[in-house]
DNA sequence: AATTGTGATGAAAACGTTTACATTCGCCAG
DNA sequence: CTGGCGAATGTAAACGTTTTCATCACAATT
């Protein structure tokens, strides 16, 4: 039945010999052509010749093996991912989103954390150029300067969420300043006056969109004051802030905090202290992590369609990558909405789930 | 400055042009085989050589193309993990402590879902096999017979948290049944005797054995009553679960959920009707998902160190991938412990902290 | 001065696949 | 019977890298 000494050693139980077209070719007694032809499916081959190929390779359990495939027709088929974190729920969404969009397309999914650290984020961004068709960027440390850098002209990329409009690559963005303007606006009609913003780390790009929509929306009207406390989107920082809060002589009627995370460590505080939420003091955050909607009382949020952003940056992504020329880097915002919950005071079902939502505009 | 026109034509603004190491090598003037001994870092190269050589591979933006270098050395530096699902905290956690030590070994993360489809678990074990060095495997589908048909003996997998102990490749699992066996001690030390348990999945391993672990500790016992409702770990059925438990002559004293998010909606169920958790009725849940600590009342539960899970997995995978020679394939079984939360009734302190951890054996 | 050793570099083979091109074969029209 | 055609299959080149082996220059030894 085998025909020679290769096909009884790769047939041999437990070894570790890789299999390739060649012992399938043999085995099936055809070219490693035909095989290639039979099993990518495209040109012609007579059922039986295939039939024949398929069962060798079957037995054989050969799997083509992708370095040489993508050597030849200079396609990876996959697509790398460059993230600041894999903590959290944000992320969790963010790659849930990619990767369904991604395995519709038939696309591998590479994913890298950089963990804040700009120089293993130029590592991470140049050991995945190699291997991939594709490359979708989240870091607060890439600007102009670094891309020119480090990211290769014959790399398609995008970026999500930062701030750079580079002509060099597309983006597609969270609009931070109208989600929070949005809310702003929604803590004003509820008649808050006396207004509180936990800010998020400085050099986020986002932060400073959340607390320029905060602001210019707060800012100036007539008989609001606002105040401003430092955090970094950790929960600890939202809890510090918290106590803050309530150690001073005049307590905020309202908080709007930079993420959830600290908006639910600004509720640890005010529960801690015995401070009813939404009765004494009203709070709200931003990005509609699951958790959110589990707090005590829920969290009126702005809600981020965090899974559709990384669908989006994908389908974007492939686009470029059809597309050889480069089309003019265009920017798609992802809109926000204002999710109203408990924490604000509105009025709910015993369930504690939101009963409106405020729906944005879409800017693309 | 430029040597010829290949070299023009990779320098030009905005070009898709792939940059080779022929291309570094014509533009340091030396060999390919200088310019790779010099990049790589290992052989015997001149200063003044390696320095040019390096300039023109910085200037050139160069960066080797993962799949020549793969198909030549066979290692591709990547390994691939699947799993069933990429939502929520249990899998965020799972890939974040892989690729943490993953990005400790230099090791590249690709990462695909399955949906619970059978069929797709193939394709993308298939797909999955050309590309990486090895493969780290989660899933329902997997069992002896899916493997052997589907997985070339060239690659060396690990399965997480699987019932299968075939003898083709190692196991990294949770001692579900300790875990559910410690909680379970741990609600009969409590007093508690009218006990209800929501079951997970039929299908899943991990839920059998969590129910196993409930079963052998606490039937038979005097004065014990048990009790099973259906779940599937989803948290609408834990919502059913709980509201059936009300509608019924004679409520449990404690209720034990196979997961996390079972128990939230069971406690959710509780809240709705205005029972209270744990003076009425004592709630305890499976996983220790971060959100268990935000419940109100914060949850006990059976913690798991997921993201140790991946670690380990990944460092067994890692010494199998070292040693060609199979060795005997082995079983690691990660311990859980009992953290104690509110829910039961425990004193805690007033942030609602755990306040006790109660270790289980560690066994490898 | 001739020989040997050494360290840097180059030439070329190899990796496994796809694909352009060549070959073969059977069939049909002339 | 022959020429031509199309379908099925085979042959071989190409992809970009690493690595083995050979070459070379030059210093150290005889």
């Amino acid at each position: 039945m085998y025909q020679d000494d290769r096909i009884r050693q790769v047939m041999a139980k437990g070894s570790r010999v890789v299999v390739t077209i060649k012992d399938v070719a043999r085995e099936a007694k055809v070219s490693v052509a035909t095989v290639s032809r039979a099993l990518n499916g495209n040109s012609n081959v007579t059922p039986d010749t295939r039939a024949r190929i398929e069962r060798a390779a079957a037995r054989l359990r050969y799997v083509p093996l992708g370095a040489a495939r993508s050597l030849v027709t200079r396609r990876t088929q996959a697509i790398g991912a460059l993230l600041p974190d894999l903590f959290g729920e944000f992320f969790s969404e963010l790659i849930r989103g990619i990767d369904l969009a991604a395995r519709a397309r038939g696309l591998h999914l590479l994913v890298s954390s950089t963990h804040g650290n700009a120089d293993e984020t130029a590592t991470a961004l140049r050991a995945m150029q190699g291997r991939v068709d594709g490359l979708l960027i989240m870091s607060p440390h890439v600007d102009a300067g670094f891309l020119r850098k480090h990211l290769a002209d014959s790399v398609p990329a995008v970026l999500m969420d930062t701030a750079l409009r580079g002509r060099r690559c597309a983006h597609v963005n969270i609009d931070n300043f109208g989600g929070a303007s949005a809310m702003t606006a929604h803590l004003l009609a509820r008649g808050y006056r006396n207004l509180a913003f936990i800010d998020g780390p400085e050099a986020n790009h986002d932060a400073r969109e959340r607390r320029r929509g905060f602001e210019e929306t707060a800012a100036g009207r007539h008989g609001v004051t606002v105040r401003f406390l430092q955090g970094d989107y950790s929960e600890e920082s939202g809890y510090r802030a918290g106590r803050e809060l309530l150690s001073t002589p005049r307590r905020p009627e309202a908080v709007f905090a930079a993420n959830d995370m600290m908006a639910i460590g600004c509720l640890s505080a005010f529960n801690e202290a015995g401070v009813r939420v939404p009765d004494e003091i009203a709070l709200a955050g931003f990005d509609d992590i699951p958790i959110s909607r589990y707090m005590h009382p829920p969290l009126t949020t702005v809600g981020v369609q965090i899974a559709q952003l990384g669908h989006t940056a994908l389908e974007r992504l492939v686009t470029q990558m059809q597309t050889p020329d480069t089309p003019e880097a265009d920017v798609t915002t992802m809109a926000c909405e204002v999710v109203v919950r408990a924490s604000c005071g509105s009025r709910t079902d015993t369930n504690g789930e939101a009963v409106t939502r405020q729906e944005l505009h879409i800017h693309t």
